[in-house]
This record gives structure tokens, sequence and C-alpha cells, in this order.
DNA sequence: CTGAAAGCGCTAACAA
DNA sequence: TTGTTAGCGCTTTCAG
């Protein structure tokens, strides 16, 4: 993606890189010969083409991926882009998003092809299929789709080949893989009122469709319980530790009383318990906590962090394959990956 | 880059996308002038150009860069790896690591260039060139050059434009940017003499550059307060969370006495902090903490880490920065930036 | 089994 | 100012 007008072309005494040709003359052979044989066609000698290959690996010739490109039509190339908000740029910190990042990667190498990453200010959405539109890549991931739903489903509709980790959502003309997002809430909340707690604060932005369904999740477990929803209760906090620790420490200080925070991330979580300490609440004694996602250091978290596992390495496969269908023509519907709880000591009373 | 044999091509009907003669045809012009226009060549008329960039927008047509790039004999991508140790697979979670990721992408961002991130096996770093020798990519930048240091001189050796974050070495052949290990590993030992601790734990595998260089910074600063080495008090601990814990958690049956860790990341400190805790050893009344890198949520931990900071952001820049030069002909030398110790309630007693 | 030749979508002399 | 033309490095009919 070409963001700029072009440097000057950075002309230094070109390197000169073999090409098949150059390999052909050596080897005393054509250029087709030479093509057949390195991409391992059945219609060349196994003679030749053993000894085009040993050739071709003894002077570290490798064959140019772009020229390839440009006459087979296609490439082996998927453009991963990870929205931000232009006020904070924070969520890419976000070790989940970078977790999904890894898993991506490790799908997409398996698989032969490359990934190529970038950043997009989530208020130009539409940008994110520049690197499709300039055929630099065959397809797009996004990771979330924050509020940005319309736009999504319109690169959809313009046909650019599109898998999103996010939210399914009524009307969706693009497709979506995600984790069940109404029963982490669901679990989370009912594992609070298994604990005993009595108030718990909900934590999260639900513009986010994740976000939103996940309260639903909360709101329903509630309702089961035979509980109301407390408005004043539901905080909503982007995924943005700042604003989490700004927002808490309001409704401590407003003296709304709370003995638990179901938070929609573990950063958001870890940003809880830290405030909670600041007030002089011990976790779990005094509130108990739980986050959603799982991160990595969920678990060595102090205390440990009650969490909704999200299921990130089968995540990267799963949205690998879908885009791959895609591109391949096929009509691929939403997923839904199962969620899981991990209880660990935060939230024990 | 490639790395299995080519699938079947996924022949769909063809989407057909515009090219260049397309428009050449509707605004009936040739495609030199299109090419001048789009480009924003000044032998056009402003007319025709305007125009030109007009009908192109409005029919949503983009350069297709594969071909542009073929034709120029260049491109505009940079090859990022990330090196991992099979065993472990670790070391990307690193969130220090995703934060140079991150920087770097927005380095590369803003200067128009596209990122291509890969993970290699540490052992198979050779495979770091492979976007460079097939054309992907004008350069790569290495993530930490780990024990591999003759095969990352082989590679620049052979001609690839390379950056690698890292230590700067004695004879390299390479450029590479790092922090300032040697003054890194001082600090944080001359804070905890300060502190009044009397025997330091170092943790950290001297068997990387980065780490060996720290730890002649530990020595030095005990050196100058006259206080022998202890070689038990050296734990050679990888960048493996899980390995710190049993390496800690050893030394702690051992019955060696300690009151104070130096560990080489951040990721170490935390888990040395849960294993003191699961000992009954208090933080940092006990023993006092000072981790490296000052990622996020060192500041958030409990207690808040005292730590060495990497300056991740600007290394992003000075990286990509290099990199250019390198591919612009130049010759870069290595560069060493400056950390600073950030001091937090860990190492307080 | 191998080679000659056309062309993928674009840019840049060179001509007009 | 604009068009014509020759490739960039490769794959693949189509002939031999």
């Amino acid at each position: 993606m070409t963001h700029q007008p072009d440097p000057p072309p950075a002309e230094r005494p070109e390197r000169q890189r073999l090409q098949m040709a150059d390999i052909a003359r050596i080897a005393g052979v054509s250029v087709a010969t030479v093509s057949r044989a390195l991409n391992g066609s059945a219609e060349v000698s196994a003679a030749t083409r053993q000894r085009i290959s040993e050739l071709a690996r003894s002077l570290n010739y490798t064959i140019n991926v772009g020229a390839k490109n440009l006459r087979l039509r296609h490439n082996k190339t998927v453009s991963v882009v990870i929205p931000y908000d232009r006020r904070s740029r924070q969520h890419v910190s976000d070790p989940f998003f970078l977790a999904m990042l890894g898993s991506l990667a490790d799908a997409l190498t398996d698989r032969g092809f490359d990934m190529l990453v970038s950043r997009v200010d989530a208020d130009r959405l539409e940008l994110a299929a520049q690197a499709w539109d300039t055929g630099t890549a065959m397809g797009v991931v996004l990771i979330g789709q924050w509020h940005r739903h319309e736009q999504i489903n319109q690169m959809a509709e313009r046909g650019v080949p599109l898998v999103v980790w996010g939210a399914q959502i009524p009307v969706q003309r693009y497709c979506s893989v995600g984790g069940d997002n109404a029963t982490g809430g669901a679990l989370a909340t009912q594992h609070l009122l298994e604990q005993g707690c009595q108030r718990i604060v909900f934590m999260g932005d639900p513009d986010l469709p994740e976000v939103a369904q996940r309260l639903r999740g909360h709101r329903q477990a509630l309702a089961e319980a035979e509980r109301e929803t407390e408005p004043t209760l539901e905080l909503h906090t982007p995924f943005d530790a700042n604003q989490a620790r700004a927002d808490l420490s309001r409704l401590i200080e407003s003296g709304t009383g709370f003995d638990a925070v179901f938070a929609c991330s573990d950063v958001l979580a870890m940003a809880v318990v830290q405030v909670l300490r600041a007030h002089g609440k011990e976790v779990p004694r005094d509130v108990a906590v739980v986050g959603y996602d799982d991160i990595e250091w969920a678990s060595h978290a102090y205390p440990p962090l009650t969490t909704v596992r999200q299921p990130v390495s089968v995540a990267g496969i799963e949205i690998v394959d879908a885009l791959l269908a895609i591109v391949a023509g096929e009509v691929v519907p939403p997923r839904t990956l199962p969620v899981e709880l991990v209880v660990r000591r935060s939230s024990l009373r």
C-alpha cells in the first residue's frame, strides 16, 4: 500500500541478481525448461530437472515472486489489518490482538502464505482494502470490527475477499469469525453470582458489537437469577486501561457499592484490580474480578485472573481457512467459536 | 515467501478488475498518459491529469502494484522477521517484541512501506532472507539476533539489506540497532546496590549477545562497588517465563540466600515476583526486583515494576531509516540507543 | 521431452 | 503534451 508519492527510486549500482535466463544459459537449456524444472513439472526429464534444481540451488537462485505473480495473475499474500483508534492508538498494544497476530502468522506460514500487516485508522476503515485493490494481497483479514460495521459491509459488497474477527451481526454481508460473546458474558456473570456476588459492575463499551453481545449475556444471566440490571453498574469503558482506571475510580468515589467487576478484556481487568487496590479494596475478598480473553499473563497476574478464554490459536486457523475459501469463490457463513470460563483466584471468595 | 508447493491456483470465474488500459480507453487517451497522470507526472496537462484521476477514482481503479514493481525493478515492502525458538515458540508472545512490531509498523506506514511479517525458526535463520531472495521485499529487519550471529553475518555478506535489533558485536558485518545493554545492566545493579541489596541474582541467558552485555554491566557495577560476583547467583535463564519459575524455585530451594533479582526482561521479572510470593517472600521487602524493557504493564504490575526502559518507539524509526539507507547503498554503522532506569515500587526498600 | 513466442499490467525512452 | 513501443522476469500454449 503506497501512501505517499514515490520517493526517488534509490538508484544505486543495481545489484545484479540472477534470473531464470542466466540459469538457462548456464545449463544450456531454454528458460521454459528451467521454469518447468523449478516448478516440478512432470513434463521435463527427471535428469534435467535434477540438474537444473541443483544448479539453481548452488547459484543461490530463487524465482522472482513478483514476476511469477504477475504472470499467474494471483499472489500468495494476505493482508492483516489492525484498526486503531486515532486518539489512543492503544489497542494494538493489547496482548490479545498481538496474540491473534501470532496465531494468524502461524496459520498463514503453514499454508505457504505471506502476511502483510498494517494498522489503519478505525475512522478510515476503507483503507483496509487497499492491499487488495492494488493487487498486493489476495484478501484481507480485519482484526476487530469496531463501530464500522457498515463500512465493512461496503467493502465486502465491492468484492473484497474479507474475513473479520468479531461478532456476528444481523445484517452482515461479510464473513466473521469470533468467540461466542453472549455465552462468554453469561458464563462470567453466572460464575460471579455463584460466588455470592450481589452487585456486579460490567465494564466495556457496548458500541462495539462484541461487547454488546457480552453485555447481553451478562444481563441474561442476571435475569435468570432474578436480579435487576442496574444502569449505574454498567460502565461504558472502551478498551483503554487509562479510561478503565478513570471510570472505576469515579464509580468508587461516587459511593456506589459493588462487590464484583466483569471487565471485557484482561487488560481492563488488570487496571481494575490496580484501582481497587489503590482504594484499599482487596481482590477477591472485597471485590471479585473477572476478565476476558485469557491472555498469557492472566494466569501470572496477582491475583491470578479469572477470565473467559478466547480460542486464539484455533481462531487464526479458522480465519485463514475461511479467507481461502472465500478467495476460491465459496460463500462462507460467519462462524462462532466456543469460549470457556477459566476460574482462578481473582473471583474466588 | 512460498514455503510449500503451490496449491491449485484457485481458479474461480476471474473477477474482472480494471486495468490501466480500461481507463485509457474510457478516457480516450493512451495508457502512457494514464500512467503519467496517475503518477502525477508534470508532463501531462493539468486538465487531463485531473480528468483521469477523477475517472480512476470514480471507477475505483488502483494501479496494480505488482506490475509496477516488476517494471520499476524495486518494491516498497520490508520483511520483518521474528525468530522463534522451536521448543518454546514463546517469545513472540513477549510483549516487548510485539511492541517493536507496532513501532516498526508505524515507522514503515509513515514512510509508505508495507510490512511483511513472518516468524522463522531461530535454528534456520537463513530463511529470514527469503523475502529478499524472492524479490518480495526490498530488505529485512530481524528482531533479535539470538545465538545466530554467524548466520546473520553470512546473510549480510551475501548482499541482503539487513538491520537487526540487537547488540553490537565486535566482528559484525551487518547493521544493528539496539539499546545500550551494558549501561542498562549497570544501572539496574547500581540501583539495587544503592537500595542496600547485598546479594543480587542475575537472570538471563548470556548466550544471547544482548544479555551478555547486560551481564557485563551488572558485573562491572558489582566490581565498582567492590563486591564479588558469585556464579551461583547468575541464572542462565532463557526468555521463557516457565523456565524462570523453575530456575528461581530451584535456587530458593537450594537454600541460597539473596535479597534482589535483576531479570533481563519484564516478563521474567513478573515470573520472579510470582515465585517469590509463592515462597512467602514479599517484594520488595524481602527481595527487590528489577526487570528490563519497560513494557506497557510493568507500571501496572503488582507491585509496579522497576525496570530498564528500552526506547521502543524511536527504535522502530531508527531501524527503518537504517534499512532505507542501506538499500540506498550507504554503509550504516551499528547504533546503540540510550536506555533509562525507571524506578518503581518493586525495588524500593 | 524441449524450445519459441506471446503476454501478465505497468513505465519510460523515443517519436511525433 | 501525447502516443508508440519495448521490456520488467516469469509461465504456458503451441510446435517441433
